[in-house]
DNA sequence: CTGAAAGCGCTAACAT
DNA sequence: ATGTTAGCGCTTTCAG
């Protein structure tokens, strides 16, 4: 049967108290040499692991920390989860994933988890925080860092990328390529996120003394069958554009998959740029053109900030910036013939 | 300020005693009714959560169970948690993820957060024990549920798919479809699952008379990269297959995209079919043929067979077996000419 | 440097 | 139906 071996079980076993073993164990430096290796021997000896529950119960904290997104199943998530993970053991902590499914009520459970103990402190994802009246208010102060997303107003200390900048300069690079006729599928508005990366595509086209069109600019909702429905709609404008900014990768699949549908050459006929860089899209045909996140990058400050509120020296910083990357591969290239 | 209420205040706010508050709120249905409601409502106001800790001490469980993978980064297991989560809250039950990166430390690890009372059971998918002497022994009656993956003679209770029948039928698809030559890329021997596809490709082979030419079966790792290596390899024989059989969808898009490097049209010119249907497979270029496992099913059986373990009433199955499916899709087709 | 004693917040006997 | 009491396993004063 499993051992289940208690600190008590130790005292006993070594003669000496309880009060004593708990402090071998917590390497709290206070144990004298001959004593703390026959301790640390009989723990080893007896499978001797502390039980978490008596432990956080009296030193009030679970050493977990939560890391709440809208969708577990989007694999865009995962490397920030690696890097949330990797920083987050170095200090001790172990990470729990929350999955709010854009579900309000899922959202305040999380918080709740942060007030029962569950957790230490949280890594918010959602770009939103829960409606619930008065919950701004109690949120300030809580520990918890956003990723990712901006929650407006809510003064929480975030890690963000530029997504303006980031977009312009993909736009820019469709300019720099000659296009002229250059549409944005955009995330869902009225989010801050996609509002930012139409603001860089506009912006983009408005320095070039360029035009958008009525259509030019559909709402997707990063998801694949989207881009494809929304590519069709663009192409079926009497001007159809020669060149695609699209809010995410996700939906660049689907769109390039709907223009090979309908026999257009990327980036022969049409050049298409995404934005994240997910794993599979250098292995995507044609290799797509893309704003790459440092992702791993992301997570490992998040966690971090978040280390730096739970310690109580110092002023955490309120943002930090972290820098992308426009990756030119095979889905942009000059437009065939002059329109 | 949080509110921090716990139940004393509770107590002391409706006139009651502690443990009356304590029955009120865990729904043991042994509290009046004008009482219960004031509790009830009291508790509702004054932001009440009970304390897990406390509660896990007391009750000497967590109410949270582990799922333990090889790398939290592969989109594979994503609709795998998601099963599993699904069925775990209708429970009561969290899930937290843990990730080995192969690395049998880390293995070790997972299983004493089983003893420190972490977690109330493991859902594994890792394809493996610790090796630590005696593991094998202690595992028999932990609370662990392995899926996927299948662990040699350790006597847990599994839910499983049977890889080498899927394979088996994966590559008489290829033969009926008149290939003769036709090559198996495999996963990492020599584990079992690795082996199990094998043997499906070598049975539907041998079951139609055809040779397995030297060459033909190189040694894979489930990675994009080694993919295309390996067809490289595969192209370069004298006698260059007509069809590949991958052992899963990541590999199988490396293949066709070195194959297309190569000049060569799938599936005019060759024939590939993969192991998995990833998210993305079906957004490939072409669409990939491959066998689908129905990952979130999986997920839900292997909670559902956890909770049973859990539950002392009756027995738990020590194998489910899961469907799967081959999806026909764009990547396979008739072989050009006779060789 | 070590021991004794208290208590984290909760639930579960046991009593009434 | 409710109150009293004890204790889950650990850490941490407070003494010595």
């Amino acid at each position: 049967m499993s051992s289940r071996a208690k600190i008590k079980d130790i005292a006993a076993s070594v003669g000496v108290s309880p009060a004593t073993v708990s402090r071998a164990l917590t390497g709290s430096g206070l144990v004298a040499e001959p004593t703390l290796s026959r301790i640390r021997e009989a723990a080893q000896k007896m499978h001797y692991r502390p039980n978490v529950s008596a432990r956080n119960l009296r030193t009030q904290r679970s050493m977990a920390v939560l890391m709440v997104v809208r969708d577990v199943g989007n694999p865009f998530y995962l490397e920030i989860l690696k890097g949330v993970e990797t920083t987050a053991r170095e200090a001790g902590y172990s990470v729990l994933m929350g999955n709010t499914e854009n579900n309000p009520e899922r959202e305040v459970e999380y918080f709740d988890m942060l007030r029962d103990g569950h957790a230490d402190g949280m890594i918010l994802m959602t770009g939103k925080l829960p409606d619930r009246a008065g919950y701004s208010e109690q949120v300030r102060g809580l520990p918890v860092v956003v990723a990712l997303e901006e929650i407006a107003e809510s003064g929480l200390p975030h890690v963000m990328i530029d997504n303006e900048a980031a977009s312009r300069r993909a736009v820019e690079h469709l300019i720099g390529l000659g296009h002229r006729r250059i549409a944005h599928i955009t995330g869902p508005v009225p989010e801050i996120m996609s509002l930012r990366r139409q603001d860089g595509y506009r912006r983009a086209m408005a320095a070039a003394g360029l035009p958008i069109p009525e259509g030019y600019e559909p709402v997707g909702d990063y998801l694949l069958h989207t881009g494809e429905r929304l590519c069709r709609d663009l192409f079926s404008l009497a001007e159809p554009p020669t060149a695609v900014f699209v809010a995410n990768d996700e939906m660049a699949f689907g769109a390039i998959n709907e223009l090979r549908r309908m026999g257009l050459d990327v980036p022969g006929d049409v050049s298409v740029v995404g934005f994240d860089d997910l794993f599979l899209s250098q292995a995507f045909h044609p290799p797509l053109t893309t704003v790459s996140q440092p992702r791993m990058a992301i997570g490992q400050q998040a966690m971090e900030l978040l280390l730096r509120v739970f310690s109580d020296e110092g002023v955490a910083p309120s943002a930090v910036e972290m820098p992308t990357e426009l990756k030119l591969r095979g889905s942009t290239a000059a437009p065939r013939a002059q329109s």
